[in-house]
DNA sequence: GTGGTCACG
DNA sequence: ACGTACGTGACCACT
């Protein structure tokens, strides 16, 4: 027989902390189970024992003896967020059929040494898991210790640790005896650490023989005063080092035996945790748990005897109603019982263009599918990804079982290979009915559906770029890498890979001496403001960043870029439409959100964006829609009245906050304005600003209290709205969309901290989002409606890029400014410039 | 797969 | 005592 016997308290504690915190969307914390887990499986696994048992802690308020009471005492309590993951872990084994073993008054290790006992005097093979090196104590020729260690596990069998401690391993019970544990309260002989109670052990062996014989032997004195002073506590430190072995649990194996595991059971609470990858992991479907209780109780939902038949021009004719679904090119269409499925092209265009109301789970690709071929997706009535974006913006996808798991919709799986579409009706009249609850049909149905067309549109046509233009100054780029790379070698006296910033810092740092100003997890800090830092200290500085900017310009974009060019010269990106928290779209192979403009030579980049001959690039973008939406929000007199007097907002906040006339106002007072209003937005803190702006904590602290006592209701939105968020758990933006902030609820100051701002940024950054939302489809209507000829490209968060033909351009860039400008009645006007050009470069000025 | 770095709003 | 502003995506090195 092979026993595991896991430690159950040590084990969750590694995983915890090895693991950045992680939550369902109803905040309760996954992360420590996710870990336990994954330690737990590997071990099952490699090992594959015919026995487990998991020990956990169990303390009653009498404690076994008088000493216990202090012992451990000074530990610190168990975080609440770990805390609230110990019953979950607990219920999760339970349900996989693994024993759980406590015992009142005894400690998980009391329960290891208990089990191991047991197995060494039957001969029975055992395993001991934990993270805790007390229990190598254990080891013998029949219990092997696996020491779980973040990066790879010690097996630790007798000759392992004779290898590493130099004595067996029952003395090291001796050995923290003498050296004490200020972690458990144990206190060992002061003065003696862990080098001289080593080699003590190694001459003595127990304490119990160095008591006897250290008088008469050649120790020095001061360690020879140190034993006598600590005769007793070395006797008592002893005692608590040792694990105890007869703890009154079950010491038959038999016993620990995993049961079947309950299937439904795990599916069901894994499902609630939002712990999917886990889920599949342990071989179970995430349907399994749905026919049972589940933790939104699944509904009724009625069996389907899917009747199949191939898609006709007939029946598409005849329909009024259905889901449907669409892809790798095979279509399933669903009305009732029947089920229409079809691989023709034409016929799959004729479905989509039909005047039947439609509902599924991906419009915008199906969109595309109908533009690709000059056709239309007509009365597209419900997206059930968008729908679950809505209910939750921080899910990592939206597939169709785990949506319905999540909200106790009955996922036909006994249908095979038409579950997603046997499924998707029921889903969505669940998600439709939980969106109206939570005010949101019409952000749905007014912004969100439709923006999926303009979207697909925009994906659809794409940018036109010079390709040849890219070649040349990736040539020229690739010259200018070799030429400072060669200049970064011979700083450094020989070659190395500059990308690694572990060999850039050695050679910066050791090898070269520069002061080192910043660390990382993993050695020094290389980045770009550390190095600005350093630039007139060593010549090498500047080629390195150099270096950086060079190679960054052309791996990202120039090969990046050329890389993504379609058949027909364009690039095509990919608008992701329920991906950011905060409902911004992100944009993706390539990202065309991030193309340089910052620096002269990065925005070199945008003259390779183009408009084809006899057409022109029309560039509108918001000025600080961010703050105006703020201003709108909170309704400061003060602000908005900057805002009004349509002279630059960050001179205005200068003058305001310095009280003083806007012609006095200096650069460095308005900069300083400018990064105030920025840390307005995010949610400010005083030593960020003082950072970004180079002056002490003491007078950005001055700052944002002289900001935030001239713009009163700014202060009093910001601490509404947080007040809120912690009430509600969530924020909402102008438009009612949502974002669930679970940091709130986190006993970890910084990550609560890290909540409030996200609390103070997100209605004014999603707000943001939904109004430029609202002028896209805006502003695709109107130019479909007025038959101009210029088409939406691009979308850069407060920036919208038209193509248009020339001589509609000016038209377009008129109606493109009028729309943006009147998205909504606001407070304060908003105000967009716009221009017009050959390229992005051009049209940006 | 994760962390460091850096591009954008 | 600690770490430090919001939201993204891509590339590289390294495990």
């Amino acid at each position: 027989m092979k026993l595991l016997a896991i430690d159950g308290n040590s084990i969750l504690n590694r995983a915890f902390y090895g693991i950045k915190l992680l939550s369902n969307k109803n905040g309760v914390f996954t992360n420590a189970i996710s870990g336990f887990m994954n330690i737990y499986l590997k071990h099952i696994n490699n090992l594959a024992p015919d026995a487990v048992a998991v020990a956990f802690d169990l303390r009653s308020p009498t404690f076994r003896h008088k000493a216990v009471a202090s012992y451990k005492a000074n530990r610190k309590g168990m975080p609440e967020e770990l805390a609230q993951q110990l019953p979950l872990v607990k219920e999760l084994l339970t349900l996989m059929g693994v024993k759980i073993v406590e015992c009142e008054g005894y400690e998980a290790d009391d329960i290891l040494g208990t089990l191991s006992k047991a197995c060494s005097d039957n001969k029975d093979e055992c395993y001991v898991l934990t993270g805790d090196r007390d229990s190598l104590q254990l080891i013998d020729d029949n219990v092997t210790v696996v020491l779980a260690k973040t990066k790879e596990d010690i097996f630790y069998t007798p000759d392992r640790f004779m290898e590493d401690y130099g004595f067996e391993p029952i003395k090291l019970i001796d050995l923290k005896a003498l050296m004490g544990d200020s972690s458990d309260n144990i206190s060992g002989v002061a003065g003696i650490g862990e080098k001289t109670a080593s080699t003590l052990i190694k001459e003595y062996g127990t304490i119990e023989n160095l008591y006897e014989k250290y008088e008469d032997s050649d120790l020095t004195k001061s360690v020879k005063t140190k034993l006598a002073n600590g005769a007793e506590s070395a006797k008592e430190s002893k005692w608590l080092a040792t694990i105890i072995r007869n703890a009154p649990v079950d010491t038959d194996i038999q016993h620990y035996i995993p049961s079947a595991p309950d299937s439904a059971g795990i599916s069901r609470l894994l499902t609630e945790l939002e712990m999917f990858r886990l889920l599949e992991k342990l071989g179970i479907s995430v349907s399994e748990g749905s026919n049972s209780a589940a933790a939104e109780k699944e509904e009724e939902a009625p069996v389907i005897d899917a009747k199949v038949s191939p898609l006709t021009g007939e029946i598409i004719s005849g329909l009024a109603k259905c889901s449907y679904l669409l892809k790798d090119g095979k279509l399933s269409v669903r009305d009732g019982d029947n089920v229409y499925t079809s691989e023709d092209e034409a016929v799959i265009l004729d479905f989509l263009g039909s005047d039947c109301e439609k509902a599924t789970d991906d419009a915008k690709a199906h969109y595309r599918y109908a533009m690709a071929h000059g056709r239309e997706l007509k009365n597209l009535k419900d997206d059930a990804a968008i729908c679950g974006y809505l209910l939750n913006t921080s899910a990592s996808d939206y597939a169709i079982e785990k949506l319905c798991a999540e909200y106790g919709v009955h996922y036909y799986s006994e249908n095979g290979e038409f579950a997603d579409l046997l499924s998707i009706e029921l889903l969505i009249k669940k998600l439709r009915s939980v969106i109206d609850k939570e005010g949101m049909t019409e952000l749905l149905e007014k912004i969100e559906l439709p923006l999926t067309e303009v979207l697909a549109s925009m994906e659809d046509i794409g940018i036109c770029i010079d390709k040849q233009g890219v070649e040349d100054f990736g040539t020229y780029l690739t010259e200018m890498i070799e030429e400072t790379q060669q200049m970064v070698y011979d700083d450094a006296g020989h070659s190395f890979n500059i990308a690694s910033p572990k060999q850039l810092g050695t050679v910066l740092f050791e090898e070269m001496g520069l002061p080192a100003k910043k660390k990382t997890k993993s050695g020094y800090s290389t980045n770009a403001e550390v190095l600005e830092e350093l630039r007139n200290d060593a010549p090498i500085v500047d080629n390195v960043l150099k270096f950086r900017q060079y190679t960054k310009l052309n791996s990202t974009y120039v090969v990046g870029l050329l890389d993504k060019i379609a058949d027909d010269g364009r690039i095509h990106t990919w608008f992701r439409q329920t991906e950011t928290r905060t409902g911004r779209i992100s944009s993706t192979e390539p990202n065309m959100q991030n193309i340089p403009v910052r620096t002269e030579l990065g925005a070199q980049m945008r003259k390779f964006f183009v408009a084809p001959k006899g057409r022109k690039l029309v560039d509108a973008d918001y000025s600080q829609i961010e703050l105006r939406v703020m201003a709108h929000l909170c309704g400061d007199k003060n602000m908005i009245e900057a805002f009004n007097s349509g002279e630059d907002i960050h001179t205005s906040t200068a003058a305001q906050v310095f009280d003083m006339p806007s012609i006095m106002v200096t650069p460095e007072m308005r900069s300083a304005a400018k990064a105030v209003n920025f840390g307005i937005i995010y949610g400010i803190g005083a030593f960020s600003l003082a950072k970004d702006i180079g002056t002490s904590v003491a007078k950005a602290k001055k700052y944002i209290n002289d900001y935030l006592a001239k713009y009163e209701k700014v202060n009093e939105f910001m601490e509404t709205t947080v007040d809120n968020a912690f009430k509600d758990g969530y924020v909402t933006t102008m438009f009612g969309r949502k974002r669930r902030i679970p940091e709130l609820s986190s006993s970890n100051k910084m990550m609560q901290a890290a909540g409030k701002r996200i609390a103070m940024n997100t209605p004014v950054q999603g707000t943001a989002a939904d109004l430029i939302k609202i002028a896209m489809i805006n502003v695709y209507n109107r130019l479909k409606a007025e038959d101009i000829d210029a088409k939406l490209i691009l979308q850069v968060h407060d920036e919208l890029i038209l193509e248009a033909s020339e001589s509609d351009a000016e038209h377009a860039a008129q109606l493109l400014k009028e729309e943006m400008q009147n998205v909504y009645e606001m407070k304060v006007p908003l105000s967009v410039d716009v221009h017009t050009g050959d390229s992005w470069y051009e049209a940006k000025q």
